[in-house]
DNA sequence: ACGTACATGTTACTTGCGGTAACACGAGTG
DNA sequence: CACTCGTGTTACCGCAAGTAACATGTACGT
C-alpha cells in the first residue's frame, strides 16, 4: 500500500535522523559549536549533502539539536515545579534542578546558551541563536504556571508573564556567572536567589552612613 | 624628540581608530551584525587590511564597538542609580533607564546582546559573544553598589554578587521579551519587575483549588 | 640632495566553510 | 529488462576571514 510504504520510509528516515542527531551531538559536545558540517558528517560516517537533505541547513540541524536538549531540560523543570511541597521549597527545587543540569553538562549548556567560545580559547565568533528559544520557552512555561496557580489580582495575566521571563532571566544570568566563577556552592546560590525572590532586597536596611542603594 | 613623535602618531592613530569605529557602527547598525569586513572597510573609504592592522581581527573590532556602547549604557545606569530618591524609586528609575535605552535603539541592543538575526529574516547564524561582557559588567557593577550600600548581614559580599547578576539577568530577559512582543507599556513593565523584586511573589496568595505555585 | 626608515594604503592571494548540482549505485516493481 | 526512487558520493560555487607582498608619501640623518 501507499500509506504503509510511506510509513516504513518515514520510520527509517526518522531513525536515520536520530542517528545523525546523536552524531552531531557528539561532535558539538567534543569540538564546541564551531563544529563544521563536514566534521559532523564525518562523525556520522556520511557526507555533507545528506545532512542538508535531512535538516535543510545548519540552522535546522542546530535547532533540532537544541530542541532535544531543551525538551529534556524542560521536563525535569516541570517535574521539580510539580513536586508536592511548600511554594518556596518548590521554587528552590526548580532553581536547583536547573543549576544542577547546567553544572552536570556545561558543554550542553554552553551550546544551548551562547554557543561561542569553543573549548579552546580561540577568538571564535560564530554562535547560534539558541538562547532566545530556550529562555523564551522557559519564561512562557513559568508564566503559565504562575498564572494558573497564583492569585495576583487584576492584570495577573501580564504580571505572570513578566515575572516568568524575569525569574528565568535571573536564574539564567546568575547561573551563567556562577558556572564560570564558582564563587559558592550550588545550595548557597539557590538560597540566595530564593531570598531575592522572597523580598529580602526590599526588607534590607541601609548601611550606616550611605544613602542606601 | 622621540616621545613627541610617538605621541603625535598615537593621537593620529587614535583619531583614525575612532573614525573607523564610527564607520563600522553605521554599517553594523544598517546591515546588522552580518556586516562583512569588506563592507565596513568600504564604508570607511579604505580596504580590509587597515581594519586588521587596527583591530587585529573581527572579534577585536566588534569588541571595541561593543565597549563603546556598553560604556555609554553603563554611564546612564550609574546616573539613574545615584539619583537622590528612595530606594524603590531609584530601582525603578534604573530599570526604566535600561529599558528606555533598548527601546530607543533596538539595533544597538540587538548587536550587543544577540547579534544574530539581521534586520532581514534570514536564516543568519553568526553571532558575537558580546552578551556575556555586557551582562557580566552590569552584574558586577550592580553587585558593587548593593554591597556598598545595603546592610545584608554575614556573607553580604557573596549575596550582593548573586543578586547583582540575578537582577541584571531578570532585567535583561524581561526586557528582551518585552521588546519583541510589546505586551505592555514600559512603565507597567518597570512596575511589575519592581514588584517582583519587592517580594510580591512571596506575598501572593494561592489560587483557590490549586496547590499554589 | 639622497638614501633610510616608517606609516599608510593597495592588490591579490590562501584557507575554510556553508551550500548545491550533477552524477552513481542498489533495490523493488510494471 | 527498463524505470523509478532512495541513498550516497564527488566536485564544485560563492563568500567571508585573514594574510603576504608590494606601492607610495613623508620626515629625518648625513
Amino acid at each position: 500500500m501507499d500509506t504503509t510504504q510511506r510509513t516504513e520510509q518515514q520510520q527509517s528516515a526518522d531513525r536515520r535522523r536520530r542517528e545523525l542527531l546523536e552524531a552531531a551531538d557528539r561532535v558539538v559536545l567534543r569540538d564546541g559549536p564551531h563544529a563544521s558540517m563536514n566534521a559532523i558528517a564525518a562523525e556520522a560516517g556520511i557526507t555533507k549533502p545528506i545532512l542538508y537533505r535531512h535538516f535543510g541547513d545548519k540552522g535546522g540541524l542546530y535547532a533540532a539539536l537544541g530542541k532535544r536538549h531543551t525538551d529534556a531540560l524542560l521536563d525535569s523543570l516541570r517535574a521539580a515545579l510539580d513536586a508536592p511541597a511548600e511554594r518556596r521549597e518548590r521554587v528552590e527545587a526548580t532553581l536547583d534542578t536547573y543549576l544542577a543540569a547546567i553544572e552536570a553538562r556545561p558543554q550542553v549548556y554552553r551550546f544551548l546558551m551562547h554557543p561561542a567560545e569553543g573549548s579552546q580559547g580561540e577568538a571564535g565568533f560564530d554562535v547560534g541563536k539558541h538562547s532566545a528559544p530556550l529562555l523564551r520557552r522557559m519564561g512562557e512555561e513559568l508564566a503559565q504556571v504562575i498564572a494558573e496557580r497564583l492569585d495576583l489580582g487584576p492584570g495577573s495575566e501580564q504580571l505572570a508573564r513578566v515575572w516568568g521571563h524575569g525569574i528565568v532571566g535571573m536564574m539564567h544570568a546568575a547561573g551563567d556567572w556562577w558556572l564560570g566563577e564558582r564563587p559558592c556552592s550550588r545550595a548557597e546560590l539557590v538560597r540566595s536567589l530564593a531570598d531575592l525572590l522572597w523580598g529580602r532586597l526590599a526588607a534590607a536596611g541601609d548601611k550606616v552612613g550611605g544613602p542606601g542603594f
